[in-house]
DNA sequence: ATTATCTATAGATCTATAGATAATGC
DNA sequence: ATTATCTATAGATCTATAGATAATGC
């Protein structure tokens, strides 16, 4: 059992981890250093080796989960149709543990501290971008206009679907949601067969 | 200073406007019982004469908060269209204390008591099918889907403007959700104009 | 007699720090 | 010598309860 620099770093990087998954199911303030340290197989004592301050440990772990969330292809789909079913899927309603954190943390963050906010805020951003660049070609209008409806649209239909105690509501939610957005943005494949 | 029924019913009132108040702008957690009676004209001790814990305030606090809402005119506008600029309207980002608890704590509510999200997921119902009766004449297809992608824009794209940390992405989400949504629905008289 | 309020506090947390220990790394 | 970890704890909080007080309401 050594402290080398390389082992510190790995120790940190599995706290910013749990933190980044716990978070995501507790809130920003439902976990306390203790548990997290004690998840990461450590103890409180060692804690402030790694953080000033317990808002740091959040703004680090807030943009890992970010990152991480990019790496698992959560929102980088080849296609529109394909981002829409993942994001709006059971699957990622049930795991939000490693699912998207803007839409886990939305509360959260408008509550939190302006680092937070804008590590948040970068990601907003990104998802946006990434959102335009898969609307299908011939889409007509303002296209980040509309990258703000869907993305609006996902972190709602999700976060709705969490909340909500009727799973038939739930389910509904995430559903109807999922196909109201395929409609409005055809692939040209679709728009030729309806034509 | 008597201590009547009447008064305690009074009493009791305030408590509940203040917790309705002060978490959908701190979170469910966000405040502690000695402050909300503290800011109340109270002091701690008496909580439990009116509720049995914390949790059955946050229940009631919520309750109280959808109707108050209702009462509020904040979802019932007349038209669509009212609806959409008035719930997507920067007063409304700025006023979370009195605005729809419904997005300023779906995150909180998701974490919560079953009584608590039981509560929401009435509330949630009741919006969605005053969207429907609001959705103009002549709308094709699922009504119910349609209204559950603009309440799902409604909860996103008011969440996400309070949580980015630049005032103007804030303002361009509301502006292009809500113009988006607009036109995805228009009036008859939008329609006819347009043909 | 009952009870809505108050003051005071028990017991459980939570963040952050102090000081000891044992390994790294110059 | 430095430092990453540990154990222990100070000081601040938080929920809930105990017991006193003063008014209501039968």
């Amino acid at each position: 059992m050594g402290y080398s620099q390389a082992e510190k770093a790995e120790t940190h990087h599995r706290i910013v981890d749990v933190a980044s998954r716990r978070f995501r199911e507790l809130g920003l303030d439902g976990i306390s250093v203790a548990d997290i340290m004690k998840e990461a197989g450590l103890t409180v004592g060692g804690f402030y080796k790694h953080f000033d301050s317990r808002d740091e440990l959040v703004a680090e772990a807030l943009a890992a989960a970010c990152e991480q969330m990019e790496e698992s292809g959560l929102t980088s789909q080849p296609t529109l149709k394909k981002s829409i079913q993942t994001y709006l899927s059971e699957a990622h309603r049930d795991d939000i543990t490693s699912g998207c954190p803007i839409s886990a943390l939305v509360n959260d963050t408008a509550r939190s501290t302006d680092d937070a906010r804008e590590v948040y805020t970068e990601r907003v951003e990104a998802s946006l971008a990434l959102l335009e660049s898969q609307m299908p070609e011939g889409t007509e209008g303002n296209r980040r206009a509309k990258a703000m409806l869907i993305y609006s649209a996902y972190v709602g239909a999700l976060g709705l679907s969490r909340a909500v105690a009727d799973p038939k509501l739930s389910r509904q939610i995430l559903n109807s949601v999922s196909s109201e957005l395929i409609s409005l943005f055809p692939t040209k494949k679709a728009q030729a067969a309806a034509a």
